[in-house]
DNA sequence: GTGGTCTAGACCACG
DNA sequence: GTGGTCTAGACCACC
């Protein structure tokens, strides 16, 4: 059980779920959490968190399906082997949804395109990342 | 739920959420209520006067809006502690937390920079969209 | 809402929202729902089949990542567009999962191989299914 | 949930479990406890009873199983209405099931029905599996 | 002890 | 009215 940092804020707009799906997918993308590490039981991340155990369900059971955590029944949850479980097209469909995403809350922050192209600039100089996994190849 | 008395008038030239909301008010500050009761849910209220629902929501977001009540999803209202306004560089804030989601999910999906790049250049093009509208302001 | 049948069984082994899932997914697979077809709500649809809400969430949740279903917001649900959202890996991934789920149910009643066989090219014979549809293709 | 009388002695011969087994089925022969009739709860009974969850719950299955209680998932235990017990065919007809969600897997992933016989193939002669194990009777 | 399913019922955002 | 998120707490299957 790495336990790695994981933080929830309340009330924000993004739902409580969504967050912890992030953040655990974040740790995996930057190494924080390896292949085989094994999760917090869902009633104890559920106490640490003072959430509802359900609540974590939902995200750990996200996580499964998008192929970052792999259960083991009655023994928990533990950081799958990386792989890519979408098509090409799903994954431009995705993309380009993500892009949206952020598109639609610049514009409602009333921000200029420019803005938003030094931001994600910035962000992607920030993390120093510029090409594919070798291994990853759907 | 502190079952403090709370009564509406119909009729009366004043609308049922503005009663409401000035009782709840007048209930905090004179320490009927203190900060951590819980309200009467939104249905058992609005069932208690005979008012729509839809009328104590109104009542209880403009107390959220003031700080007086918040909300716990699934729990129900509570009398605030206090209350705290953000803004100014929470815009900034929230802009880069925007940024942060989609590169999350491109380097979930294992796009490479430059494909992100693109993305956004493309959507930020479909849409011709370039500057601030004039009204608005940093 | 083109009210195809469904059914639930409660006290079976297989969970309801499961139930759900399957029978959605082949009402679309054998055309019984077309692209654009709108779901029962998930109010009505737990009315009718007597189940909480909640459940309805969760199945359609399913089958909206699988890409079977859309969600329109404050309008309902309905068929998605006919796409394979798997990579080829992640097809095969799964083929495999549900060849294990049936041989273990087939090892735990006591059948031979034969029978299992049997049992398979039946059904397959049944169905009349030969080759792949032919604007499928990940 | 209908408060009818129950209680055990430790130290008895008798285990705990069966005390209540038997206490319940008189329960629902003198008509004590009548079809519909709600439990406790299983973790109530146990504090009531001062005596361990897990006992509540082996005599409260050893009564599902003889069909005189119900278990409605989510509310508890219930006096049941009647019993019934499956065989014979229903072996052929969970087979049938299990090879139903096979094909409609693959179907889903757009698999041809030459991949599916392959794939069971496959895994059958992996397994090495061929006939019934001597004691067992169709 | 672990996860998984389900119910009941709360508020929320959107249309 | 629609779906979506969350809480609380029940039983279930597995280890």
């Amino acid at each position: 059980m790495t336990s790695f940092h994981l933080q929830v804020t309340t009330g924000a707009g993004t739902p409580i779920y969504r967050q912890i799906v992030e953040q655990v997918r974040l740790a995996v993308a930057t190494g924080a959490l390896v292949a085989g590490d094994s999760m917090p039981s869902v009633r104890s991340l559920a106490e640490r968190l003072l959430v509802n155990a359900n609540t974590i369900v939902k995200a750990y059971a996200e996580l499964v399906r998008d192929g970052v955590l792999e259960s083991q029944q009655g023994l928990g949850f533990f950081v799958a082997q990386r792989r890519q479980i979408y098509s090409k097209a799903e994954r431009r469909r995705r993309l380009r949804h993500a892009v949206d995403a952020l598109i639609h809350e610049a514009v409602f922050l009333d921000f200029t395109a420019d803005e938003v192209r030094d931001a994600v600039d910035e962000k992607l100089t920030e993390l120093d990342w510029h090409a594919k996994s070798p291994g990853a190849k759907a």
